[in-house]
DNA sequence: AAATTTCTGATTTACGTACATCAAAAATTC
DNA sequence: GAATTTTTGATGTACGTAAATCAGAAATTT
């Protein structure tokens, strides 16, 4: 059997009194019967058994995530994935909860910040837009001692304890390269359809796409689309009439409804169109061949590393950050997972 | 607080000795008893406290790993990511254990589920080749109760309780989707390379390939280099020798080394290359551009979710199906992950 | 109605850790 | 060397569940 405190107390010498004030940083042990005691957890590599440890502290956690409410689908993804995850919070000793606030709107998320530090919660997921009030409401949180992780968009120099989400500017490569190789000798211009030029994320992916696209391709400039259907589906029926000679589209905000709309209406010809995010809208566009690539972040995944980063934070123990990295998936019509229909299952996290 | 087993009682108006009969299912209630308790239980919304269940049990769970030895990469890091599991399998109250056996090698494979079986063992995952006497040694731990999944390539009516691995033929299409974009209208034929045809995987990926392929290209007569990195080599030297127009190359089996050897041996020029499984090997590759994508399974996915499924199977509770499934990762230069250097912290059932 | 079987209750111990209390010992200060 | 402070020991309770025992109640059989 794997080594207890009893173990320690007895290859040290000592007390089982004395061992709790070495492992739990109590204060009243000398230094060298410290050290004696952390000799023999060494020798014995003792592990603390994280589940009779959380048993006897019943300490709970309530973590609060931040969202931009709407019907962006990708947003309401991560708010289900919140949900479900809930659902195993008990078991994991923290409470879930879910506020969110108007989209691109920097106070309304002042506003949760600052009730959520009132509320004096164990930590904070949000995501947010880039503006100096926001980053000194999360410099509020951290003087509060409330680990803040930034979720899907980043904030740096902002004081934000981690971030969760992809490398952007990679995904804006990975999606100029595909583009490239997808389009090979074909000619023709790229547009690209963005929600707001004022969220750092969409800013990284332009410049990852404009990177990885070749010289000799004419790439359009960014439309903004706010995210918003109707003013999607304008801008890319516009551009779509405007350029009869257009050879691909990328979408890097999350406008996909308006766009598929526009593309549908047009008759998808021979164009190239590589979106985000894998939803019900996208996941069909794939499968009728409207859309050639989705680039997604899986929203569980980024969950479920959100709390584990805000749990690790609150208890001061270290991220181990290879493990916390979000990959880029890629999905073409020939892997895309089974459907929303057979995964209503709550997800684990183990995947 | 949630409720806990106390609170069942009261509410039910029973003892705590009839609740644990009704939770553990054990025998000695009433049908109407053990209606009264479940009724209660569902009106609290009890869920047991795993923590604390495993704790009190303290039960222990030996799962054996049976992977085929050799230097395959992809079987390596399998090995290496259930030594990695291991690690934190005492917090899990599991005890992983790696036996390997010749690759291809059907009695050998027997007789290490045999020597499993004796040992009464909790589970057994193994990397299984298609052959009648493997079937029966399934069937053998299935009669002595001891649970059994496959991994990585399938083994259907053999009794298997479980498949741990990516859709096969949906990796073949997928090949072959991404071959046909990546060629566009440049003329000429294909190559397949795999390790060979009797294990099932390897079928079913050449299956899937050939479905995809649009119906203009010439695929060539499949390459069997048995995962060996000369053979690979010298099969793929003369095949790009005997065919100067060759347009591309699919490499469904792990013979990757051979294959980047005879490749960068003839210099690019513009072949597009598939392969599978990402290993240092084809990282390389792709950042050099020698290969165009990798498809991969995600070992430490594979390796978390085999023990799950074992441990769920050793407890009698249901697998979640939809949450066991293991998806099939695309990777282009653009979208790689980190590197293993900045990789070797353990990972985590999370992610 | 007695004998038997089947069910239920009450109680106890254990799992490994956290945390608190009080007494005793050792080290330090004056 | 006495007084004080710091360090250590001994002990107990708690967390929520598992599992065992034994006595008593209820149901069933004869």
């Amino acid at each position: 059997m794997r080594p207890t405190v009893h173990d320690i107390a007895e290859t040290a010498g000592v007390s089982l009194a004395t061992v709790d004030r070495v492992l739990n940083d109590r204060p009243g042990v000398r230094g060298v019967t410290k050290a004696k005691v952390e000799a023999a957890i060494v020798s014995l590599g003792y592990v603390r058994d994280v589940a009779a440890a959380n048993l006897a502290k019943s300490r709970v956690y309530p973590l609060v995530f931040i969202l931009p409410e709407g019907d962006n689908p990708f947003m309401r993804g991560l708010e289900a994935e919140v949900r479900r995850a809930g659902l195993h919070s008990p078991a994991e000793r923290t409470r879930l909860s879910v506020a969110t606030v108007p989209a691109f709107d920097a106070g309304a998320l002042v506003k949760a910040i600052d009730a959520a530090i009132m509320e004096d919660v164990s930590g904070i997921a949000a995501v947010v837009v880039d503006a100096p009030e926001v980053s000194a409401a999360i410099a509020r949180a951290h003087a509060a001692g409330i680990p803040f992780v930034t979720l899907v968009s980043d904030l740096a120099n902002s004081g934000r304890d981690h971030f969760v989400g992809v490398d952007n500017i990679a995904a804006g490569r990975t999606a100029g390269s595909l583009m490239g190789r997808f389009l090979g000798e074909r000619p023709g211009a790229v547009a690209v359809l963005a929600g707001s030029m004022r969220v750092r994320d969409h800013r990284e992916r332009l410049d990852g796409f404009h990177a990885a696209m070749p010289v000799t391709r004419t790439v359009l400039p960014v439309l903004e689309g706010q995210d918003d259907p109707d003013l999607s589906f304008s801008l890319i029926s516009d551009c779509l009439a405007a350029n009869p000679t257009l050879a691909g589209i990328y979408n890097l905000g999350a406008g996909n409804r308006g766009l598929i709309k526009a593309l549908s209406a047009r008759g998808r010809a021979d164009l190239c169109v590589i979106a985000h995010e894998l939803t019900a809208e996208t996941r069909a566009a794939l499968e009728t061949g409207l859309v050639d690539a989705v680039l997604n972040q899986d929203a569980g995944h980024e969950v479920r590393s959100a709390i584990r980063v805000l749990r690790a934070k609150a208890d001061g123990l270290p991220v181990i950050s290879a493990q916390e990295r979000i990959r880029l998936d890629i999905f073409i019509k020939d892997n895309l997972p089974a459907g929303p229909d057979e995964d209503e299952q709550p997800g684990a996290a183990g995947n």
